[in-house]
DNA sequence: CTCCTTTGTCTTTTT
DNA sequence: GACAAAGGAG
């Protein structure tokens, strides 16, 4: 008996087929990961040396796990297998290896909040209106740009007819500069660089590629462009590739996830083995029907059908509330019986669509006393506190990092204020030098006056920092840091709520730092804020902790929980309006398989709701049922009257009329009980004004249940549809 | 230079 | 409703 016995027959021959290109297209819950597991060790059972293997996964998290089931299957060697995720593997390269391309190997890593304070400076410097080009689409553009391999000069000739792309082209060509300068670079620089590093050092490329003779990626349905592009570069020695994805579960588009990486795998590799991986181990037959009924209607996918040999289950329990409120409290409600039930918290999850649903939850869970935890959101090294004291930590690294000089010089208050820090910048570029050069001048500075004094004492306090470092451990400095800003004093003067959490943070801080100083090998400054800056949130969620788990459908890529539920089933939120409006299909089918992935997590319950109505952005929406619900056969749902209804208006169940429904669109009626947008002051073939695209004429409009869907062609922004009620058409 | 108030702007997902 | 940017008083 063999560990392979367990496996089913094409997961044997996914496990076995260990040379040359190998694309499985792996369903949802089929086991994918036991796959992986497997196969590395059947590769080290063949004699490959696990220093030869590079696995990729989407997630630290993801990595350790791979790592720790490798370890349960095989007696040593585990730990030589390198497993990390993109960015991971191309900062420990670029780390070896940047000097190559003129970077100081202690370079920064930039998140995104420093890449809009960076864009911003830019903007304000270019004196560009930022209403005109929105700083998100320039990093969107700038993004895009880099994913397509496409340098600055590349972008500018490509673009230079086009103004507004010309204009992004300028800052793109400042915002590689300034991060040159600041020895940083951004998240997708991290990829590009290590491309650009074995492009331009074939000997670097040839190392890694003898060193990595087995590669795997996972969730390859996600890599984008030039993440591809890295990892043929790395197998193009050898070939032996193996890559798993699922393209129904591609969620990725928005940040330049390229599906066709894995549709036209078999066009870049003619000779690879393609396995299909379809039976599901997940989920009950409802579960599974219910996400097969939702994502066959998209038009663009592999064809292929999940199915199980589960039990049927439970049915799926949807129910429409009044509000949100409503909503929370009858789900938290529903957890509080399970969990009497015995079902563990941890066996729990609510999931949406946007990361401020959360809120509701949260409230409800706290006055319950029920263990939650939320995952993503604001991340806790976004939080002020922490971030001003991680900038203390960059200073001190790196002393080109402008940015984080400047967001720390006047905090706490030093009398340092705006005017201050541009005459400083103004020098420092006068000079060409950095920002924190440029403090350690103050005396030079002619213009700065009474503000001379503080600048120098500013940039003597850095200097005694580095000085501390030489022989003082990386607690001790922050120990040090705290201590000589006096950052916890003053926040303890304020003996507010907020201030107490403030500090617990700076506490939790100090925990990471003290805990990797005892993990790493050779800890080092760099090392410890590369740590921070690539750990996402979901990597610290502990299989340990019994907690209900709150998070977006993206965020639970991966993971399965026993009991789901998949709140907000509103159109407008889920899909959301963004989809909606949008005139390109692609992105609601984007959204379907979000919803694909949704359902999929659940093991064995899923329960699903939505509310009425709810505040969006401060306004009360009135919101019809997902399209998506309506996708899921009728005969797997449940849909209870309402259970608890706060308000007392008479209830209208959406499938009230009969059991009979089938002949009937099922969410018509709700047009008589839902209020309808004003009758409107406009007509086809009316002028019209919208407030961002202009003036344009009514083309039609269309009643949809609840409100008016109207289409508009207007003079500069073209056709569009959209809600009456959000529209806000005037008459002209 | 700092602190406080007011005004305006949004709609998503993240390494 | 939340948060950032701008404006105004000390």
């Amino acid at each position: 008996m063999s560990i392979y016995d367990t496996l089913n027959e094409q997961q044997r021959e996914a496990v076995f087929c260990t040379q040359g290109p190998l694309l499985l297209l792996a369903g949802a819950g089929s086991g994918k990961t036991r796959v992986l597991t497997h196969r590395i060790c059947y590769l080290m059972e063949q004699g490959v040396n696990p220093y030869h293997i590079l696995a990729i996964t989407f997630t630290n998290k993801a990595a350790k796990e791979m790592r720790e089931r490798v370890d349960s299957l095989v007696e040593f060697g585990s730990e030589h297998i390198w497993v990390s995720t993109f960015h991971s593997t191309c900062v420990r390269i670029l780390r070896r290896h940047i000097d190559l391309l003129g970077y100081d190997n202690s370079f920064t890593i930039y998140d995104g909040d420093d890449q809009k304070s960076l864009i911003r400076e830019i903007c304000k410097r270019f004196n560009i209106d930022t209403k005109m080009l929105p700083e998100r689409a320039i990093i969107n553009s700038i993004s895009s740009a880099k994913d397509e391999f496409m340098t600055p000069a590349e972008y500018e000739t490509t673009y230079q007819y086009d103004f507004k792309k010309k204009k992004i082209a300028d800052i793109y060509k400042e915002y590689q500069k300034q991060l040159k300068a600041n020895n940083a670079l951004d998240f997708d620089d991290l990829i590009f660089k290590t491309v650009e590093l074995f492009q331009f050092h074939p000997e670097v490329l040839e190392k890694y590629q003898e060193r990595f003779q087995y590669i795997m990626v996972d969730e390859y349905q996600d890599t984008n462009t030039l993440q591809f592009h890295l990892i043929s570069m790395l197998a193009r020695k050898y070939k032996n590739l193996c890559v798993v994805g699922d393209d129904d579960q591609s969620i990725y588009k928005f940040r330049g996830a390229n599906v066709k990486n894995i549709l036209n795998f078999e066009g870049q590799f003619p000779d690879a083995t393609v396995i299909k991986l379809e039976q599901n181990y997940r989920s009950t037959k409802s579960i599974l029907d219910a996400a097969n009924g939702v994502i066959k209607n998209n038009q663009t996918r592999k064809d292929k059908a999940l199915w199980t040999e589960n039990v049927d289950g439970e049915l799926i329990e949807f129910h429409q509330y009044g509000t949100e409120y409503e909503e929370a409290a009858n789900i938290v409600q529903k957890i509080e019986e399970l969990s009497a039930e015995g079902e563990p918290y941890k066996n729990m999850a609510i999931l949406y669509r946007a990361n401020a649903q959360s809120r509701v939850f949260e409230e409800k869970f706290m006055l319950k006393n029920i263990p939650y935890r939320i995952v993503g959101g604001t991340n806790f090294y976004q939080r002020k506190e922490v971030k001003d004291m991680i900038c203390y930590l960059k200073v001190v690294n790196n002393g080109m990092d402008d940015l984080a000089a400047k967001r720390i010089i006047n905090v706490p208050r030093r009398g340092i204020g705006a005017t201050s820090i541009d005459k400083i910048q103004t020098y420092a570029m006068e000079q060409e030098i950095g920002f924190m050069d440029a403090c350690f001048q103050a005396q030079e500075i002619e213009t700065l006056k009474t503000a001379k004094k503080k600048v120098q004492k500013f940039g003597d306090v850095i200097l005694g920092y580095r000085n501390y470092l030489e022989d003082h451990s990386l607690e001790e400095l922050f120990q040090y840091i705290l201590e000589t800003t006096g950052y916890i004093k003053d926040l303890e003067q304020q003996e507010t709520e907020e201030a107490t959490a403030r500090i617990e943070n700076i506490n939790e801080l100090l925990n990471k730092v003290v805990s990797y100083e005892e993990e790493a090998e050779e800890p080092n400054l760099s090392e410890l804020l590369e740590e921070i800056a690539l750990v996402a949130d979901i990597d610290n969620l502990e299989e340990s902790d019994n907690k209900v788990v709150l998070m977006t459908m993206h965020s639970a890529k991966g993971l399965e929980f026993p009991n789901v539920f998949l709140c907000g089933m509103e159109d407008g939120v889920f899909p959301s309006y963004m989809t909606i409006t949008s005139e390109d299909s692609e992105e609601l089918e984007e959204e379907r398989r979000l919803c694909y992935v949704g359902i999929t997590r659940a093991k064995e319950r899923l329960f699903l709701s939505a509310a009425k109505r709810r505040m969006m952005q401060g306004r009360t929406q009135f919101n019809k049922v997902s399209r998506f619900i309506d996708e899921i056969p009728k005969e797997l749902l449940k849909v209870d009257r309402g259970i608890n209804f706060s308000d007392k208006r008479p209830d209208h169940d959406i499938f009230s009329s009969s059991r009979n429904t089938k002949f009937r669109k099922p969410f018509q009626r709700r047009q008589l009980d839902l209020p309808k947008t004003e009758s409107l002051d406009y007509k086809e073939g009316d002028s019209v004004n919208h407030i961002k695209f202009g003036v344009g004429k009514v083309t039609s409009i269309v009643s949809g249940g609840r409100d008016y869907e109207v289409t508009v062609d207007f003079e500069k922004a073209g056709q569009k549809k959209m809600f009456a009620s959000f529209a806000k058409l005037k008459k002209v």
